[in-house]
DNA sequence: ACATCCCCTTAGCC
DNA sequence: AGGCTAAGGGGAT
């Protein structure tokens, strides 16, 4: 059945929270969103302050999808928290109403851990793959979706068929992980009781997690909102906005190179959480999404 | 122990 | 249209 979720002048905004490049699963044809979350497939619109969505097998409720958009975080308190300079000032009077999505654990550290060096089209593109391939079909609205697979899934998949879904060299990392988890080996769900440091630590024993991929895995489905995830967008983001905040040499050593090292990382990444504060992920999505948006719409 | 260099698949974009 | 780059990370040196 069809669902209206009243927001209550809490500010939302949906086609910049699907938009921004943190969720992989989305797409939209005339009004409404599509997308595949914990297992349903999902259609959803925003009129006004209003959130209209139905699901098939009809089990997402209006709390999961409150959770699901942090809607119970305070917005304006935290744009006010992280609104510094006028950098990220003109991103959130761009982008006001952009949220953090409260991603499941299981997909979302699969999902990074397959962004590695890819491009978001081509990230997309890799996960339906392996939906189609692993998942399980769900026919909704005349259209056919693909449930993300399960540890055991992808555990027992074969190698050479998670490389055909286009994963690369990621390929047996994936495989790897995912035999950790489904044997319990590793504790996934354990790092929901973790400090920030505690959880990070414990993803980067995981072969194929570095600082990167913990850092969003940690923004996005732990809800570490401290988290500064630093990839090559954000890498020339803080080093073009906030060189002062660093030697000519590191800013200059750094943007010439392609990848960085786990010591630039640490660099970049703590100025981050200490100059935004505790909502540091925050000012990430939205300096993020809005460099990323000039390109975007520009033709 | 720590840092740097080099390699890794694949595909979308110019 | 071939080259470059991509929400990086691991391993050798």
């Amino acid at each position: 059945m069809m669902f209206q979720l009243d927001l209550k002048a809490t500010p939302f905004n949906l086609e910049h929270t699907l938009r921004c490049g943190q969720v992989f699963r989305w797409e939209k044809t005339g009004d409404w969103w599509y997308g595949v979350v914990s297992d349903e497939a999902i259609k959803i619109r925003q009129i006004g302050g209003a959130l209209l969505f139905q699901s098939f097998p009809d089990r997402v409720s209006i709390e999961f999808l409150k959770s699901y958009f942090r809607l119970d975080d305070d917005l304006s308190k935290i744009l006010g928290e992280i609104n510094r300079d006028e950098h990220v000032g003109a991103a959130i009077k761009a982008l006001n109403g952009l949220r953090i999505i409260r991603q499941d654990l299981w997909e979302s550290l699969i999902s990074y851990m397959c962004a590695a060096h890819v491009s978001i089209p081509a990230i997309k593109n890799v996960i339906l793959n392996l939906s189609k391939g692993l998942g399980k079909e769900v026919s909704f609205d005349g259209r056919v979706f693909y449930t993300f697979p399960k540890p055991s899934d992808l555990a027992e998949a074969r190698l050479e068929d998670l490389k055909r879904c286009g994963l690369g060299f990621r390929a047996e990392r994936v495989l790897e992980a995912s035999k950790k988890v489904n044997s319990g080996d590793f504790g996934l769900e354990t790092l929901r009781g973790m400090s920030y440091e505690e959880a990070r630590g414990e993803l980067l024993s995981l072969s194929g997690v570095g600082h990167k991929v913990a850092d969003c895995v940690l923004l996005f489905s732990l809800d570490k909102l401290e988290a500064f995830p630093v990839d090559v967008w954000m890498k020339r983001i803080i080093l073009g906005f906030y060189p002062r905040f660093f030697t000519a040499d590191f800013v200059e050593r750094v943007l010439a190179r392609r990848s960085i090292t786990p010591r630039e990382y640490e660099k970049i990444s703590s100025f981050g959480r200490k100059y935004f504060g505790r909502y540091a992920g925050y000012a990430q999505e939205y300096l993020f999404h809005h460099k990323r948006s000039e390109k975007l719409y520009q033709g």
